[in-house]
DNA sequence: CGATGATGAGCAC
DNA sequence: TGCTCCTCATCGC
């Protein structure tokens, strides 16, 4: 489950189960085993988020355990000391009171980093929505200088840190912004649609453990349209509703690979943009 | 460039 | 039963 929304609402819950108590760190699966071992034992400080990044923090211990989930890595919680190691079990976190175990399966990445790695990985990366620091005109500056095309910029966690398929996808439909527009055509009001809708849909993604990106009027109980059915669980208008028809105008949502990634889109609410050649 | 691999839920067939 | 996939580093051509 993984864009940024789900990075920074784990880091919410280690925060919450873990800080400030002592752990059990183990890797059942192996493979993380040496470094899990590191913590194990120690005070748990703080997780933290940055984009698709996890870093979680023990006192006395210089490195911190980075996670990226990639596609597949998922964490799961729950208050049995006794849960059963089913699957592979790259790093289990305990701790006794009150009762609490995190089982982390099938990331990307998992080990251990030194404080001048954390700030190397960091500092590649753009602004994050989901932060309060993030300066959105870092991505500005990097989209207003390429002919990229913005929907490929907005998947570029050098421009912005977080964003994955669904926002991207979402936030271009709901300001009918051209996918395929060059960067350095996209006007001021534009960018401003697509960071303001990541400032305030990602922090819902993250308050609900899905993402919806309807408006009010759109809603299944607005427009007495059947729910969603999708494994994500969040009402959107085109992510993964390819051939089905626009909740805004009824024309068959497109999809086309691009950048090795589905791209979703309304042909009729996203129009081909004349040519551009001045930005305002 | 494209292929590969971490892994398992959910859904189509 | 099999395919897809909210990702991205790495490898071979």
């Amino acid at each position: 489950m993984p864009e940024g929304h789900v990075t920074h609402r784990v880091a919410g819950q280690i925060n919450h189960h873990f800080a400030g108590r002592p752990v059990r760190s183990t890797s059942p699966q192996g493979r993380f085993a040496d470094d899990a071992a590191e913590f194990d034992g120690r005070v748990l400080r703080e997780a933290q988020a940055f984009g698709k990044h996890l870093f979680v923090a023990a006192e006395e211990v210089e490195r911190q355990v980075h996670i990226h989930l990639g596609l597949l890595g998922k964490f799961a919680f729950t208050g049995d000391l006794d849960e059963p190691e089913r699957g592979a079990i790259r790093w289990r976190l305990q701790c006794e009171q009150p009762p609490q175990t995190m089982d982390l399966r099938g990331p990307n990445v998992c080990t251990l980093r030194t404080p001048e790695e954390v700030e190397a990985i960091t500092g590649q990366l753009g602004p994050d929505p989901l932060r309060v620091d993030a300066d959105p005109e870092v991505a500005y500056a990097r989209i207003h200088k390429t002919t990229t095309p913005i929907a490929v910029l907005c998947m570029d966690q050098k421009v912005f840190a977080g964003v994955g398929n669904i926002y991207r996808a979402e936030a271009l439909f709901r300001h009918r912004i051209d996918p395929f527009m060059p960067g350095k055509f996209l006007r001021r009001a534009e960018f401003d649609g697509i960071w303001s809708d990541f400032t305030e849909l990602m922090p819902l993604g993250v308050r609900d453990g899905r993402i919806d990106t309807v408006y009010p009027e759109h809603t299944p109980e607005a427009t007495g349209r059947a729910p969603r059915v999708d494994r994500h669980g969040g009402e959107v208008y085109v992510y993964r509703r390819a051939g089905q028809p626009c909740l805004v105008g009824g024309t068959a949502v497109s999809l086309k690979e691009i950048g090795g990634r589905n791209l979703f889109w309304c042909r009729t609410c996203q129009p081909r943009s004349r040519r551009r050649t001045v930005r305002d």
